[in-house]
DNA sequence: CGCCAGGCAACGG
DNA sequence: CCGTTGCCTGGC
């Protein structure tokens, strides 16, 4: 059974949400049932729970406090702090926004999201399935692939599968990846499993490497290209720095961020891009350096906060 | 049926 | 450099 390893009183929830965090998007395989959340993390199955503590006064209904209880399996001790960022000084990094008007509402709308971090391998093989498709797709195929190369955990009476490790996917044959519903995206994710066997690909080097040495090798695997690259470096290669654009993004630097595309070059952007216009990567180069020198090496929280408020008011379900 | 969804690689100007 | 095209898949 699971043992909680830490309870934390829910009263700071404007610095830390841990649902609403979960909610923004890049947490493919968590699931909700009933007050509890459950996440895949590699070989673990991480859980909190929010508990209400009745204070003893039944006639007040609003005298009751909140906590959250963290969980996990194998242990896992104080994941929380690891996975949701909780050394990161949050004060710091929202003050250093609060020159932007839009990252502001943003973390006014949305308190307590926090930068997750997610489990490296893991982490290469989600986003390279997320070319060209939706986050509901994304879902589907991860649990695919964890289904057919996972162990299977179950935990309160419910089934999990660990993550597949980078030898089980580098060793299975194509039609078993075909199987998972991933397509074209099979070629991609052999090449992430070549890389990380060969040693290409090395999460110590490349989270001790800079943003743009590490963004090069990258660049390199096959099915790896500038949005999934600043998505790995940012989630699980410590690159805080990274700003992931992808189309939400895009729409957002077009409505709000009209001059970073002026700021370059003679770039005559006189009739802006059509906003679904997709970015080439020699634009995405420079949209992305542009931005990074205006939000500075916190980028990628602004980025989060942006994306969760893009989404939200285009009222996305997923 | 066609179109679309959190991109990417390959190829021809 | 830039623009275009095809791509697995499932939902609409």
């Amino acid at each position: 059974m699971l043992q909680p390893f830490t309870t934390i009183p829910f009263s700071n929830q404007s610095l830390f949400n841990p649902q609403i965090s979960i909610n923004s998007g890049q947490m493919f395989l968590w699931e909700k049932f009933d007050n509890s959340w459950y996440g895949v993390y590699g070989n673990h199955i991480l859980k909190f729970s929010t508990t209400t503590i009745n204070n003893g006064d039944s006639s007040n209904n609003n005298n009751n406090n909140n906590n959250v209880e963290f969980f996990s399996f194998p242990e896992f001790k104080e994941w929380e702090k690891q996975v949701f960022r909780l050394d990161d000084d949050i004060e710091k990094i929202i003050a250093g926004f609060s020159n932007d008007v839009v990252v502001s509402e943003a973390i006014r709308r949305y308190p307590g999201l926090r930068l997750m971090r997610q489990e490296p391998h893991q982490c290469m093989f989600s986003f390279v399935c997320a070319s060209n498709t939706n986050i509901l797709m994304i879902r589907r195929m991860l649990k695919n692939l964890s289904r057919k190369f996972g162990v299977k955990v179950i935990i309160d009476g419910k089934e999990f599968f660990t993550f597949p490790t980078a030898d089980s996917l580098n060793k299975a044959n194509i039609n078993e990846l075909l199987s998972c519903g991933i397509g074209y995206r099979a070629k991609a994710i052999k090449a992430v499993a070549e890389g990380i066997a060969s040693g290409k690909l090395d999460i110590k080097e490349l989270t001790h490497a800079s943003y743009n040495d590490a963004k090069e090798q990258l660049l390199k695997i096959y099915g790896i290209g500038n949005k999934i690259a600043d998505c790995i470096l940012l989630f699980s290669l410590e690159k805080l720095e990274s700003f992931p654009i992808d189309v939400w993004i895009a729409r957002a630097l077009s409505s709000y961020y009209d001059w970073v595309f002026i700021e370059n070059k003679n770039r005559q952007k006189k009739e802006k891009k059509k906003i679904d216009d997709k970015i080439t990567f020699g634009q995405y180069n420079i949209l992305s350096e542009a931005i990074r020198n205006y939000f500075g090496k916190y980028s990628g929280y602004a980025q989060q906060y942006l994306f969760y408020y893009m989404r939200q008011n285009a009222a996305k379900k997923w």
